[in-house]
DNA sequence: CCAAAACCGGAAGAACAGCCTCCGGATCCG
DNA sequence: CGGATCCGGAGGCTGTTCTTCCGGTTTTGG
């Protein structure tokens, strides 16, 4: 194909048709601080949040400060190349749990997959629990919506989910799931399985009366929380 | 008894039988004051959380930082004065609890109650949540044990709560619910009652077989959390 | 009503913490 | 081997909150 001569400058990151092309390849050390890099913010991050100081993160790698701006300018250039696969993983749970044969217990298996992953994962749970703001986040929940939708649809056509569960409960369980299992990390990292369970008991339908429970929040009650409420505690920057 | 004369200088806080006693009672104005701040702080703290800068304290409560430090020499000075009623609040809710008639009733009226407060008020959430290595914390809990075991009791002794309930799950299930309502406050200040409700259902003994759940913390499980976990981020000073 | 005692305000300085750049020098690549 | 790339980490910068200091004001009690 064509190439080749493409410009003297140093820029030469667009092909000779003029499009945008996959930059110049880095040199070998470069590339390996980057992922370096990558891997101790991982680390660093799930267990110190996303505002942990990239100096630190840089000492983890084994780089100076200077090297990681280098690679990454902003700090949320990291994360974005950090939280790319994590969210393709989420996405993947959710297509998994969809494609179960079983949809009440496809919904119990999300629950408790996506819950052990935000658990396990504190600057995952900030990113997406307190910046829904984001971009990439929106973008994420979009792909997310139908699936959920989905998901719970099957589960309530199984009989066994109450009926008065709606799509919008099921990121406010996980939050409660998150909640605990964050809690109790301390001493144990899979007790909230615990709570999992008793929640799921009272998901059951029909036994005797389902008690009468409050409304739901609408769908764009809960999209106004992702604008509203999301923007106070951000990344800086 | 020995004393009189003890000083003439300025100290004079102790009683003629050497005791410490009330010191000197305030001017009017600075009474005044005093009450102000506390008014301010617990509005401002309950929505900002703890560590809302003091300066910010001192203006809603129109005065000077100065005369916030010469009230309040610490913040923890502060936060003491202002949390000493709440704590009353929480215990005599408990109280109110252990006292009810119907042992079933008793525990989700306290659940609810006492998730409600903390919902409410960020900065006791905080308290509660981030900084159980505080003296005065520490011997909150040390009253709250006995009762919450009570509470428990009675509620099991109805046949209504599942059998495999613990003490240690009283806390944790509160910590849910503040999850949720917490998230939620932006939008509705009610709705998390739904995941009560919820939560409710699935505490509820014997409809066919109570799902096996995994074990409970035990109580010292939960202790090693007060004392390991809560020191990570604490107020400083 | 007056003087002493008790208070007050807010400016100013100290202390921190994390961000980001700069540049001499090391490393890689063909 | 020589130029292109890349590196390190010290140092300056910024923004935030804490804490003190002192001239001036208000309260109190006789």
């Amino acid at each position: 194909m064509p190439a080749r001569h493409s410009t003297l400058h140093t820029q030469a990151n667009k092909d000779v048709i003029g499009v945008p092309v996959a930059v110049r390849r880095l040199r070998r050390d470069a590339e390996a601080n980057r992922q370096h890099i990558l891997e101790a913010a991982g680390t660093l991050m799930a267990e110190r949040g996303l505002a942990t100081p990239l100096e630190d993160i840089a000492a983890a790698a084994g780089v100076g400060v200077a090297t990681l701006y280098r690679r990454f300018p902003t700090r949320t250039t990291l994360i974005e190349a950090l939280f790319q696969d994590r969210f393709a993983a989420y996405l993947a749970d959710l297509e998994t749990a969809v494609g179960m044969p079983d949809g009440w217990e496809a919904l119990l298996w999300f629950l408790r997959k996506a819950s052990g992953r935000q658990i396990a994962d504190r600057a995952l749970n900030e990113l997406l629990d307190h910046d829904p703001g984001a971009d990439t986040i929106r973008h994420l929940i979009e792909q997310v919506k139908p699936l959920a939708m989905r998901l719970v649809e099957r589960a309530q056509a199984t009989g066994r989910l109450r009926p008065d569960f709606t799509v919008t409960d099921l990121g406010f369980l996980q939050k409660m799931l998150v909640a605990v299992g964050a809690a109790m990390l301390p001493v144990s990292d899979t007790a909230w399985e615990r709570y999992l369970t008793f929640l799921a008991d009272g998901l059951i339908a029909a036994r005797g009366e389902p008690s009468p429970a409050a409304a739901a929040l609408t769908v764009d009650q809960v999209q106004r929380l992702h604008t509203a409420a999301g923007a106070p505690e951000r990344t800086r920057r």
